[in-house]
DNA sequence: TTATAAAAGGACAACAAGGTCTTTATATAA
DNA sequence: TTATATAAAGACCTTGTTGTCCTTTTATAA
């Protein structure tokens, strides 16, 4: 469904969350061990974030990744738009050129549906809400064993 | 959502299906032209279909791709599964290696209702489901233009 | 029986996504 | 002011998917 980057991107996002909830600024190391995700492609990713505002940065010895006020209550969708664009989100299931109710696809009427709640759930969640659900241990981020 | 081919796949399926009501057999220049698709790669695509059962095929002249009595009446699900494999069914939408209802990630409820929706569609629409939208006129297989 | 029209098969080319490495810029601490 | 820790940036590599081309097999028609 989403890209690997993509995926990437809201599990870092969440971890900054939650370390930013515990006054820590966190940097792409740690940051990539938690998301197990691969170092250099979370600092891509991070980068990206970044320049889109999603999250700010800070160089040199102490830096690290976090959030703002303003960078604050982003929607998942924000996060899925600036990473691989929307078009996830109005793509004809069929593989037509393009989606339409006047002339639809023989699977557009149930796909629709489907892809309307996916888009539904992109526009509600936030990566506050997702946070929250990980700090009330509701969730999970990792599937980290602790057997060895 | 779903891969290119895999598209493929169902508009050239349900064109084959269309055409077997006509009692026409049809071969891959005519189905990558019908579905808008490069034709040597429909021809991978259609292969593949027919190494699975799911349509039978004849070489020689007069030749082509056909349904049998067997192959009738495939769910969107058979293909799906053929061509790249149930993994789409099962993913975390989070990202996580697996996903699990006993060790959630934070988008677990939410996007499992969105996906086994999906499953849903894909279980109870048919190659045979989708043709009738489109024969009888409640569903188009592609946006060629009337107009040039 | 031969020519022809089709699918099957295999090799490989092009492109996109995912991933790595090295250098540069910048902030902090000693 | 220098050493060090960090992010930013750019070049590159790897893998998977999409797409092409050429040869082989097989059925039919002449
Ligand atoms: S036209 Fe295909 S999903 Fe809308
Ligand atoms: S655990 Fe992530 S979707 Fe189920």
């Amino acid at each position: 469904m989403l890209a690997k980057s993509t995926e990437y991107a809201i599990r870092a996002l969440v971890f900054i969350q939650l370390q930013n909830w515990q006054d820590k600024r966190t940097g792409v190391v740690e940051i990539a061990k938690e998301i197990e995700a691969p170092e250099a492609f979370t600092a891509k990713v991070l980068q990206t974030l970044t320049k889109h505002r999603i999250i700010a940065s800070m160089k040199g010895r102490g830096g690290g990744f976090f959030f703002t006020e303003t960078s604050d209550q982003m929607t998942l969708f924000q996060v899925i738009q600036v990473m691989e664009g929307e078009s996830i989100f109005h793509k004809c299931g069929f593989g037509l050129k393009n989606c339409s109710d006047a002339n639809p696809c023989p699977m557009h009427d149930k796909y629709r549906t489907i892809r309307d709640g996916f888009f539904a759930i992109a526009q509600s969640e936030t990566i506050h809400s997702l946070s929250r659900k990980v700090s009330e241990g509701k969730a999970v981020l990792n599937r980290v064993s602790f057997l060895n």
